[in-house]
DNA sequence: TTATCCATGTAATCGGTTACATGATTGT
DNA sequence: ACAATCATGTAACCGATTACATGGATAA
C-alpha cells in the first residue's frame, strides 16, 4: 500500500500518551519536530480517518471556559498496526533543501545576501539544538549515557533525539564555515572590481 | 506567491547547461541529488509550464535510431527569475524522517531489526558519500579548497556540496553508534528474559 | 483594544508519486 | 529471450499547505 507516514508518526507519539488533535500537533513541534511536523488541520484529518478505522479512540471532555476536547488514545489494534509497520520495508527518504538550491543559483551578486540566509538558518538551528539539549538532560535526569541506554523502557526516542543534536551541531558548523566563505570571497570579488572583465 | 521550489532546482541545473527532460532527472542524480530530486513526469510538466512561461526554451534535435530529443536552456526571463528567487525570503524546511519514526517507536521486540534498517541506511549513505567525494576531488582538479574558493567562478555548487558531504559522515557516524546501542540493547534484554516482568 | 491561545473543523489548491502508454536499441 | 536505456508524455491519486470559519478567554 502507500506511505501515509503522517499516521505512524501519530500513532508513535500516541504511545507517551493521550493527546488532542491540537495537543498532537504542538506535541509534533515538542517531541518529534526533529523528524516530523504537520499542522493542525491533517492531524485532525487523520485522527477521524483512524478513529474510523478503530486505530485510535476518543473520550470527549466537557470544558466551560474552553472549547470541548476530544482525547485520543491508542486501541489494540492501533498498537499492532503500528508494531507491523516499524520493521516493514521502507524505500530511501530524498532531502530537499532550498538554501542550498539558492546557493548553487547564487551569482557574484548574491554573495553577501546568501551570507545572511545562511545566518539566519545557523541562529533558527541553535535555538533548535538548545531545546534538543534540555530534552536530553530531562530524559537522561543525572543517569549517564551508558545507563540510560540500559535501563530505558524504551531508547528509540533517545537515539532519534540523539541523530537530531549531531543533526543541529553539525548544521551549525557548516554553516559558519559556509557563511566566512561567502564573505571572504565577496570581499575579494569587490576588490578587484564589480565587473567581472573589468580588470585594472 | 508559492513554493514551486522545483522549478528553481531546474533553472539553477539549467545553469551548468542544456539538458533535455530526461536528462534532467539524472543530473539531479548526478550533481543536485544532496539536496533535491525528481521524476522525470515532474521535470517535463515543469518544464513545459516554464516553455510557456518563457522561462526556458527548447531546440529540437532530431535522432535516427534514438527518439527525438527537446533540449532545454535558460532565457534571460529565465536567468532574471531565478535571480530574483535566490535572495527572496523562504520558510524553514521540516525534516521528515520514515526511520526515526520507527527508532521512535519502537519496543524491545524490535530492536534487532530496527538494527539491521539502520545498518541498511548506512550502506546507502556511504555510497552516496563516495560518490560525492569522487565530485568534490574532480571539481577541485588538484587544486586546496582555499585556491578553488577564490578561484572558481561560481562557489555556491561546492559550499552546497560539502554540506552534503558533511551530512553523510554525520549520518554514518550516527549509524554506527545507533546500530550498536540497539544490538547491545536487544542482547541485554534477552539474557534477562523476553518477558519484561519475568525477571530471575 | 488588539492579539494570542484554546479547539475544532471544511474547502480549494498544489506538489509529488504511481500507474499507464509507446517503441526502437543495446546489453546480458 | 529478457531487461535496461533512451525519450516523451497523460491520468489518477495522495499528501500537504493555505485560506477560510467559529468563538469565548486571557494576556499585552
Amino acid at each position: 500500500m502507500n506511505r501515509m507516514s503522517l499516521r505512524f508518526a501519530v500513532l508513535a507519539t500516541l504511545l507517551d500518551g493521550e493527546f488532542t488533535g491540537y495537543d498532537l500537533a504542538r506535541q509534533f513541534d515538542a517531541s518529534v519536530s526533529n523528524f516530523w511536523h504537520a499542522l493542525p488541520q491533517q492531524i485532525y484529518g487523520e485522527l477521524k480517518k483512524m478513529e474510523e478505522e478503530g486505530l485510535v479512540e476518543a473520550r470527549t471532555v466537557i470544558q466551560e471556559s474552553r472549547p470541548n476536547k476530544r482525547i485520543f488514545s491508542l486501541t489494540t489494534l492501533g498498537r499492532e498496526e503500528l508494531g507491523r509497520w516499524i520493521t516493514a520495508p521502507g524505500r530511501p527518504s530524498s532531502n530537499k533543501d532550498e538554501l542550498l538550491v539558492r546557493l548553487y543559483a547564487a551569482g557574484t551578486a548574491q554573495l553577501l545576501l546568501l551570507a545572511d540566509l545562511v545566518d539566519a538558518r545557523k541562529k533558527r538551528r541553535l535555538a533548535k539544538l538548545e531545546r534538543y539539549q534540555q530534552t536530553r538532560a530531562r530524559v537522561l535526569a543525572g543517569r549517564s549515557e551508558e545507563e540510560y541506554l540500559c535501563q530505558a523502557p524504551r531508547i528509540g526516542p533517545y537515539l532519534a533525539l540523539q541523530r537530531g543534536i549531531r543533526f543541529e551541531e553539525d548544521t551549525i558548523a557548516w554553516c559558519e564555515w559556509a557563511a566566512d566563505a561567502l564573505r571572504i570571497r565577496a570581499a575579494k570579488d569587490a576588490r578587484e572590481g564589480a565587473l567581472p572583465a573589468a580588470g585594472a
